[in-house]
DNA sequence: GACAAACTACCAAACGTTAGGTAGTCATGA
DNA sequence: TCATGACTACCTAACGTTTGGTAGTTTGTC
């Protein structure tokens, strides 16, 4: 990952921890202004509103993972249970020593408070997810890596809102080991 | 359930209502006084400031909870099955057309951003969720009612994670059945 | 008359946003 | 070569609004 020089880039950086660890609705251009190091106006100068840095931290934490995500599902000589770690590291990553959760499933915990754009962001990043997860488990069930009788979206599903789930109780119950747990149970129930 | 004749009760509700559609940093004074029919000093004056109301709705919220779970869990006539599908109900209540979610899951998503005294009732809701479900699941396997492998830790964390996930991932995406199906899914793990 | 519960009328602070201006960069053309 | 004009990046100051919270007063009930 390289040092983000520009401006405009390390205002996203900051808006996007401070969204992570925090909240949309409880942070202020003065809160993201003072981590970069610049003042409130100068923001504005790079992002017209505060919906608008917004949207933009969302897709660019969307395409970001997007372009892992697709990476390694389509590389020839990496297993299913390979793409499958490497969609769990970005969760363990968060749920180890950090008191961050998903950009995401942040935005997603204040919904309705949101504006209109933005959820839109949101709400296809979890919909391509699930889309990643399901072609995935089909994958692997396809070379008898996962063996499970449900059904694919459903098993996406569970996936994916264990892991958000995990990150938000995690925090708040501040176990360690929390993220390891429910991953190594899911597993379980992928390949019993 | 008795409709809430106390004002001060009516306040409750109504910042409660709030705080799981909205978010609690996303709510005013003025948004609930509007709610209910009264004045934003008024709230002042039942509750000394917007803490000690927001603690107030977590630990209404938790204790009523509490009593209703900790009844099915010691009835006699109550089977562990019986006990989980108690457990579910406010999940799918919450799930199907309506576009709230938990209380403390919509807390735990803006933890940092919240009280200090605020946090610790939210975490006891999650402490307090984790050791009904171990007992629960316990009881199950003693009865039969549940075959698993997993320790009760485990299982116990994946059912409060996904359940709390997916009121969130809900909501983002629309899905009406999403509780359901994730509820039956959970299922088929505790009795395969 | 006493008391609680509600009100009107404020406050200081913080919010997102706008206005206006200052440096510095860079291409263009005489 | 060196003005000129356009541009980017950032600033200070202020805008109107909303925030949580306070003070003092009226209303209703026993």
């Amino acid at each position: 990952m390289t040092i983000n020089s520009n401006t405009a880039d390390r205002i996203l950086d900051a808006a996007q921890e401070l969204i992570q660890r925090r909240g949309y609705n409880a942070i202020s251009f003065n809160d993201i202004a003072e981590q970069v190091g610049i003042k409130k106006p100068s923001i504005i100068h790079h992002f017209p509103c505060k919906a608008a840095l917004g949207r933009a931290v969302i897709k660019r934490y969307r395409e970001h993972l997007a372009t892992k995500l697709d990476g390694v599902a389509n590389a020839d000589d990496k297993s299913a249970v390979d793409a499958f770690d490497v969609y769990c590291t970005p969760y363990t990553d968060l749920g180890t020593g950090s008191d961050k959760i998903c950009l995401c499933g942040s935005l997603a915990g204040e919904f309705m408070a949101l504006p209109k754009d933005m959820r839109n962001e949101v709400s296809i990043f979890f919909e391509s997810h699930i889309k990643w997860l399901e072609n995935i488990l089909a994958q692997g069930k396809k070379t008898g890596e996962f063996i499970f009788d449900d059904p694919l979206p459903m098993m996406a599903q569970l996936i994916l809102d264990s892991l958000q789930g995990a990150l938000i109780v995690k925090r708040a119950t501040a176990n360690t080991h929390h993220l390891h747990n429910v991953i190594r149970t899911l597993k379980a129930k992928l390949n019993p």
